[in-house]
DNA sequence: CGGCACGTTGATCAATGTCAAGCAGTGTGG
DNA sequence: CCACACTGCTTGACATTGATCAACGTGCCG
């Protein structure tokens, strides 16, 4: 257990000032003097897969900040159906729609890949958005993008197969984490088990493996355990039918 | 044509402060003297079902209030599957997105029942916001609540059948024009054709009609072209797992 | 070694899309 | 007024997709 360890604060972190995600994230708009009240109160901690930053159904504590790993936004239904609606990589803000409607978290936000992740509590995040009126639009754009990307996951969700969704996840993932070998194959490697690719397009563990074998057989993607090799990327693109 | 006649300014509409959905919308935040500018910047009119406020991929001129009437959000894409992503009634405000990014409509705004929609132009809304923060707020709650409404259905669109899908929307329809007749039944009239239910649902239109007469057999609800009679109600949310 | 998590495979079945046809209602032009 | 075209809706037959159930391999860890 690091946990003890790493729920202590801040030791080793960076200060806000120097976070890569500075200027992209929803915090962008505020001030020197209101950057450092972050930096002294937010607490770091590192987090390894499986995690859960907040529960579906906890009441909003704060907000998180993402400086590295993957996190899911996943939501259990009645029935017990388990999906992931999305992902946050380094430099997004989590948690903060909770926050700001004072309601319960909608969805649970679990740790996929290892990382860290800054906690800013409710106190220190309203008393930000009194005085710096900036950030409430920053909010405000950031959610705009969210119900972009969620729109259109929904809009694909109800017009493309199970093939075309998953090469679209795949395609995230690669321009996210993929880089060019020596002879122009597109290679990453997935950052999460098939388990949660099954998930996130809203299939079954045995759908996603018979995609694979399907797109293996076809020579268009190559799979070995989580390393991918995109052989012909505008076939990719092309039977995915070039979307957001 | 009524057109030319219901294009010409706000005659014999009400002013904003007499709007019922003033203390709901977007604008419940603004002062006597902003509203009052509003009132006389808007342009009124009634449209026809097939009619669109904007296209996907126009420009956003300003934003839209709908007083009346039924509006569908669709969203076509590359390979012609048209969809409805989302539906807008009365009181609320249709467009803000592209207008807050400035960008283009990511989705056509259609009629689809008939009414009367207020037209704001983009001037006269920047204004207001710089003037009124409040507004922004009220924005972002708005866009909040969008998002959380588009991530139910696109958990349900990932999760439930077509079956429940629809008895889904069959019962947002109730909440909003539903009514009990004498002997206890719920009843009402739906505002939209099969075509559109499907596109709603992401179906074609000849499923939908195979789960309308299964529902029929199983004696759950009666259907008579538009009219929906629901023998028992319990039984219909049962069988979608209460949701959102 | 034994157990467990992850991934794959095969067989089978249910749900839904696709294609073709038909029917009722409605408006249109002769 | 009728014939006709047209739209919205339904139905049937069939093809396809994806879920489900059961089994098995592999690697890891206690």
């Amino acid at each position: 257990m690091v946990r003890s360890d790493s729920t202590t604060a801040n030791k080793g972190t960076h200060s806000c000032a120097d976070c890569f995600a500075r200027q992209t994230s929803d915090w962008r708009s505020l001030s020197a003097s209101d950057l450092s009240l972050v930096d002294k109160a937010k607490r770091t901690r590192t987090y390894e897969a499986g995690e859960a930053l907040f529960n579906q159904g906890d009441a909003a504590q704060g907000i998180y900040c993402v400086q590295s790993g993957l996190i899911g936004l996943r939501r259990v239904d009645e029935q017990g159906n388990s999906i992931l609606l999305r992902l946050s990589s380094a430099g997004t803000t989590v948690g903060y729609r909770a926050f700001l409607t004072k309601e319960e978290h909608r969805n649970t936000a679990e740790v996929l890949s290892p990382g860290t992740i800054c906690f800013i509590d409710k106190g220190v995040v309203a008393r930000l958005l009194e005085d710096s009126p900036g950030l409430g639009e920053c909010f405000l754009q950031h959610c705009i993008e969210d119900m972009n990307q969620t729109e259109s996951d929904y809009a694909r969700s109800l017009t493309l197969g199970l093939k075309a969704r998953f090469l679209h996840l795949i395609m995230i993932f690669y321009e996210r984490l993929g880089f060019e070998d020596e002879s122009g194959n597109g290679v990453m490697e997935l950052p999460i088990q098939r388990n949660e690719i099954a998930a996130l397009i809203g299939a079954q563990p045995e759908s996603v493996s018979r995609v694979i074998r399907n797109l293996q057989n076809g020579g268009l993607v190559e799979f070995d355990k989580r390393r991918v090799v995109l052989r012909d990327i505008e076939a990719v693109l092309q039977t995915i039918g070039v979307q957001d």
